[in-house]
DNA sequence: ATGAAAGCGCTAACAC
DNA sequence: GTGTTAGCGCTTTCAT
């Protein structure tokens, strides 16, 4: 292989040379170009443009303790479930932060193991702050009173998250998260305009505040409705498998016309009980799924499915970190977004 | 808001002083311990551990000129095909990189629009570069011949690339592929041992490398099997609908007992077709797919899938990298990788 | 085996 | 408006 970068890149002593002026005075044409006059600044840029110069990220970094760089972490990849919607928000997020003027520094947790200790959890976070390599975190994963924005909180390091702290009503940091109840309510809603009378509850057994949000949705509408809610609800883990065996047993006892999933994972099972019993999705028995993932985009006739305004997040997220960074005052309430309803075959 | 990050992090010159040595002393203990004394390291290192002392990268960067960061371009989210494969891997290579001492810098292309000028196209990459943000790409999307590998090729910047240089066989950079052709030829043969007489192909018709490259692997075992290929070869665009619609015709038509894909999205139209047709994919014709996405793991049964071997092409691609940047010699030969199948129902 | 000096490229603080 | 000085935290070179 031949040689590659063999000319150093050029610094801000090569510009001030080809202008004619002094180092600091470039440096003020790149950072503060209302401090030069019109023609010095002309002459600055254009030595700039001649020598394609971009400023030193690490020696300015160094000077100013700012990377430009935040960082995520990676959580290890759910091969069933759908995070595509990480994948989404990860996109959306870099875009943001470019537009910013940030990175998007990747990292992973502990070592390979798929759920490690909070030790290790916390380990990716330590070395890159400690290391000063980023300015800020973007905490994903706040599902449980999961350790990280407790720990974060206490070593002062500056992060923003994405989830509410639904364990720790005292947390004082800043976050943005979607209202999946609004979102659960949407649905709801929908399938009661479209007349159904007897709507389910396909939720999560696991007792997380998430679970219980998005399932208070359903129960808001329904019963602001005056519609029935006894024995309409079912909570089961988060799998096809289980979407599948609890809406046959929902199918056959409380005989609803339609269904709202916390997931399109669980949808995606009460797809397959209705392709079992021949049923039309949709004109049988609507079903409504959370997360608006690919698979709901790409079924037969499609599912219905709340969808998540991630865009929106990236961007309030990164207003907030704009904010922490900037040492803005903080009236201590976060940003509540809410979903929208892509409405598709299974609901009619 | 509280304050945070109110202590600045210990410097080298903070352990040098409580360990009561120099701050090159320190600076030994931690990139060539074995230059000092067994007394004097562990003397350095306990003081490195009460102090929870880390390296400042900006300033180690600034000196060496390595910012053990890895850029990586993130292409435009596209919602219906199955980037999932683009997620899997993210994740590998970050896993990858960080046991080889790096992390990944994601950034994005152009401005906001989907696809956008060459130039644009490069800029993410130039900008990086010339302010030495990282160290090296990972170049992934180099399915056309696409402008960036030559690109960088040219202005002589550190890449390794994951695809084959199909359009430029003079390209000189290290590259890590999978093998389409292998993996379809995979598909097939399974076919063909499961006793399939008429397997159809259903590929892309966009004229690409890797629609050639996949057909041909069809191809190749249907014709050392002795088996008819007239008639069973159809190419449409990447979409549902057109899976759909192309395996309709080929039912109608060439009837074949089995269909190959070139990707998931055609198969899942496929298994439209069959659900319309009241047909069971497997018993009464079977379907392979290519990419593993979740939609292959989540439908009815499950769909067989081609799966790319990602957590090993991120390994090989790392090594590839680690090689380039200590300016080892290369041979030219890329890696290439061979795919396995993932079996499900779809197929038996 | 350890220490002193120099400097990577930049910007903050001050002088002119 | 523009130039001068100093120093961010680290490693490389050379002296001891």
């Amino acid at each position: 292989m031949s040689e590659y970068a063999r000319t150093p890149p050029p610094t801000l002593a090569d510009v001030a040379e080809r202008a004619g002026v002094s180092r600091q005075t470039v440096s003020n044409a790149v950072n503060n170009p209302d401090l030069l006059r019109a023609e010095t600044l002309a002459r600055v840029q254009d030595a700039i443009q001649a020598l394609g110069y971009r400023p030193n990220r690490a020696a300015r970094h160094l000077r100013t303790r700012a990377s430009q760089l935040i960082g995520l972490r990676m959580s290890p990849a759910q091969e069933f479930t759908a995070n595509a919607a990480m994948d989404r928000f990860v996109h959306a997020l870099v875009e943001e932060s470019r537009e910013a003027g940030y990175h998007v520094l990747l990292f992973s947790g502990g070592p390979g193991k798929p759920e490690t200790t909070a030790a290790d959890l916390v380990r990716g976070y330590d070395e890159l702050l400690s290391s000063t390599a980023v300015d800020a975190f973007i905490v994903t994963d706040t599902y449980l009173g999961n350790p990280q924005t407790r720990w974060l909180s206490e070593r002062r390091a500056p992060f923003v998250a994405f989830g509410r702290p639904w364990a720790d009503p005292d947390a004082t940091h800043r976050w943005v998260d979607v209202d999946g109840a609004a979102g659960v309510a949407l649905a709801t809603q929908h399938l009661v305009d479209r007349g159904h009378e007897r709507i389910a509850w396909l939720g999560w057994s696991e007792t997380s505040f998430i679970a219980a949000d998005r399932q208070a949705g359903w129960e808001r509408v329904v019963a602001a409705s005056g519609r029935p809610t006894d024995g309409l609800a079912v909570c089961v883990v988060d799998t096809v498998d289980a979407g599948r065996d609890a809406s046959a047993a929902l199918l056959d006892g409380a005989a609803p016309t339609a269904i709202v999933c916390a997931s399109d994972t669980l949808a995606v099972g009460v797809l397959h009980t209705l392709a079992q019993r021949g049923l039309h999705p949709g004109r049988d028995v609507a079903v409504v799924g959370f997360d608006d993932s690919q698979v709901a985009q790409v079924v037969p006739h499609g599912l219905t499915s709340v969808r998540q305004p991630l865009e929106q997040v990236a961007l309030e997220l990164v207003r907030a970190l704009e904010s922490l960074l900037a040492r803005e005052p903080y009236d201590g309430s976060g940003v509540l977004l809410s979903p929208t309803l892509a409405v598709r075959g299974s609901s009619g």
